[in-house]
DNA sequence: ACTAATTAATCAATCGATTAATTAGTTTTG
DNA sequence: CAAAACTAATTAATCGATTGATTAATTAGT
């Protein structure tokens, strides 16, 4: 049947997205994939062609999905505060939740080889950064935020902070004196803290009113 | 001479800095790093040991100098935002001008394989991160922040969105339409940007008065 | 004459990919 | 309906290339 095909790529892919984000691209050999996905090495090349089309198409799986969701967001008629905010609600909720792909797609962005695949990749993850950038920008111009905010950045202290969470996790569990690598920290301290922590900042600093002017 | 040494040790430590950031741990070769420092493959085994070696010795050159930097600042008698602030500049300097290592220390950080020197390398740049905690929880004690402030959450923002501008530089410079890696770029649009947006974020969210309370 | 530094050549191991052979599944044909 | 023919799926074995590391020989410095 097809859908046993089906079911079986997507076996491998689920397996290869969580030994990439632990070993790295060149850490997680084609041997090791296909055989904790319990499939012959060669089938990894008759399925996707080969290592590099099997790490594109982890990307392809995850990216359409995503940016669907914030293109409806962004038509929505609520505040531009409210539009934010939901946005950090979802990024925690996905990113946490998965936090395999977000180690790749961060990895990747900071390599500076495997030129086309590299490309292609950025193309697909920036368009999701924009339509973020937008909420902030349109926020900016209707009134609702400070005129003086830095978009950029800010966009930049949206991902980053989420980003050190997930990536530099040893870190964060050694500050916070808890593994935040474990799925129910995450659940019950860290997605909530992070939620609570960003909506706080982001809102004080896009609505206060600046004493020195 | 043994400064004739020791400045070879030093390029070929520069080297390898700029070629692991590059490429990442496993992209890098021991061959090519030889070859662009100009000595003999040989050498690297001898001078450090090995590949791990010549990693390990990239992180020790930087830790150090960075910790003794930050204990000063820690010490000194100014208020706890002027200190934050201070940590804000100095990490953009030091980050932004170095962004090489910046690069490979993130990478280092969200990587779950090479345990053993992974350990050490976490455990000495973790000292740093303290520190920075250190300074924010004395703020929320001796009341120049808000006492709802999550120390945590707020260092995983200033180190994340550095992080973020310079380990996903292309994704930032599609955002900002410009170039963020050419040095010129940094030093007179991405430094000053940074430290303004991160100084205004932070103040406002650290002082400003809750009105829902 | 002795030690440190440096070289070229080579080591085994592992990498991603491919091959040819075999099995399973489907279609065609008598 | 069943046998044959054909295609898709899967396997084990192997390919050349590259990896980090080591060796033994050579050079330079003291």
């Amino acid at each position: 049947m097809i859908e046993d095909r089906q079911d079986k790529k997507d076996h491998i892919l689920e397996v290869a997205e969580k030994l990439f984000a632990e070993l790295g691209y060149d850490g997680a050999s084609t041997r090791l994939i296909a055989q904790q996905a319990s499939v012959n090495m060669a089938m990894l090349n008759y399925y996707f062609g080969g290592k590099e089309g099997l790490y594109f198409a982890i990307f392809q799986k995850h990216v359409s999905v995503q940016k669907i969701k914030l293109q409806n967001l962004n038509n929505e008629e609520i505040s531009s505060l409210d539009k934010l905010k939901r946005c950090i609600d979802d990024y925690a909720d996905k990113m946490l939740s998965n936090c395999a792909f977000q180690k790749i797609i961060y990895r990747e962005m900071s390599l500076s080889q495997r030129s086309d695949m590299n490309k292609k990749i950025i193309s697909l993850i920036s368009q999701n950064a924009l339509e973020v950038k937008k909420i902030i920008v349109d926020g900016i111009k209707n009134g609702s935020f400070n005129e003086d905010v830095d978009a950029d950045m800010l966009v930049a202290s949206l991902f980053g902070t989420k980003s050190y969470l997930i990536n530099a996790s040893d870190m964060s569990s050694l500050l916070m004196g808890k593994d935040v690598t474990d799925p129910e920290v995450i659940e019950n301290i860290v997605k909530p803290r992070l939620k609570n922590h960003m909506k706080k900042m982001f809102s004080a600093y896009l609505t206060h009113h600046d004493e020195n002017k």
